[in-house]
DNA sequence: ATGGCACCTGGAGTGGGCTCCAGGTCAAGG
DNA sequence: CCTTGACCTGGAGCCCACTCCAGGTGCCAT
């Protein structure tokens, strides 16, 4: 179990010196221990933890709930219903962010399409495409204002 | 051609009132009609780029791009080309935070499994499981911290 | 002993994206 | 005539998640 400087977590996080600082005043990090100098000494438990961090922070979770679940953690064994309880609401939360992305890209996608029908109708005004998207009311439309 | 007011366009795109005001004031929204009292009358064709407004601003795309293709949009079909670039390099964002997101989800389902497999383990201390997920620095983690 | 470097602290500042507020205008209804 | 409600304006305020800063400590190399 080896120990590291903040300038080495740093490096392997991605985290920056004052975010891993910041993360330990609210609590989102437990206290880290010091050497003599008082410079803090990371060691792997903290490592590992700091990559779970990443992970529900790129998912979106907020700080205010990686801290309640930094506090689940530290409370042990018994928590562990709680930290699946917890840890399965957001997963349905991140699997709906990626269907509605999904959604929306699909839109996105059908707009360059039709920009691209546009383009060409312009380079041959012979064929006869480029109606707008169609679709529901979430066609996410026409810009209405080539004008 | 319908017309609708403010409360009509908030309700029917999920903007509030004062977002609505807010887009209009930074440009995201060109200049909206007034009815004879002052107040705004929006149409079809702004219901449509909010719809487009929604959809890139909830997959990610910054306010300040989002004014970059309004205006493109305002400056008419020359900028077409450009409209397809900025909408495919921003799919291209989304891909790839799809990506990511499907990652972390994985990594949080195997937490799961992993919580559940101590859990199993502490009922039934007979079987071998719930060793740590196992992977790449990747892991994730154990807690490494249940005292 | 002098400089440089990595780190420390408490606290202030930042940027993005809204959100709220006070005070005012109009139109319709009782 | 008075209220109510939907809307208006300019500008201030808010929340989140950092990020920066000034001033200081300890250690090592020149």
């Amino acid at each position: 179990m080896s120990v590291y400087t903040p300038g080495q977590v740093a490096e392997e996080t991605g985290f920056s010196l004052d975010t891993l600082r910041y993360y330990e005043r609210i609590g989102l990090l437990e206290p880290i221990e010091r050497n003599a100098a008082g410079q803090r000494r990371f060691n792997d438990s903290h490592l590992s933890w700091l990559g779970m961090v990443r992970c529900l922070r790129g998912t979106g979770m907020s700080i205010a709930e990686m801290i309640r679940f930094a506090q689940l953690v530290r409370g042990g064994d018994g928590t562990i219903e709680e930290r699946i309880a917890l840890l399965e609401s957001h997963d349905r939360e991140v699997e709906q962010q990626i269907a509605e992305l999904k959604e929306q890209q699909d839109a996105i996608q059908r707009k360059i399409r039709y920009y691209r029908d546009v383009l060409a109708l312009a380079a041959n005004p012979a064929s006869c495409q480029a109606a707008e998207p169609a679709g529901t009311v979430e066609t996410v439309g026409a810009d209405a204002s080539s004008r």
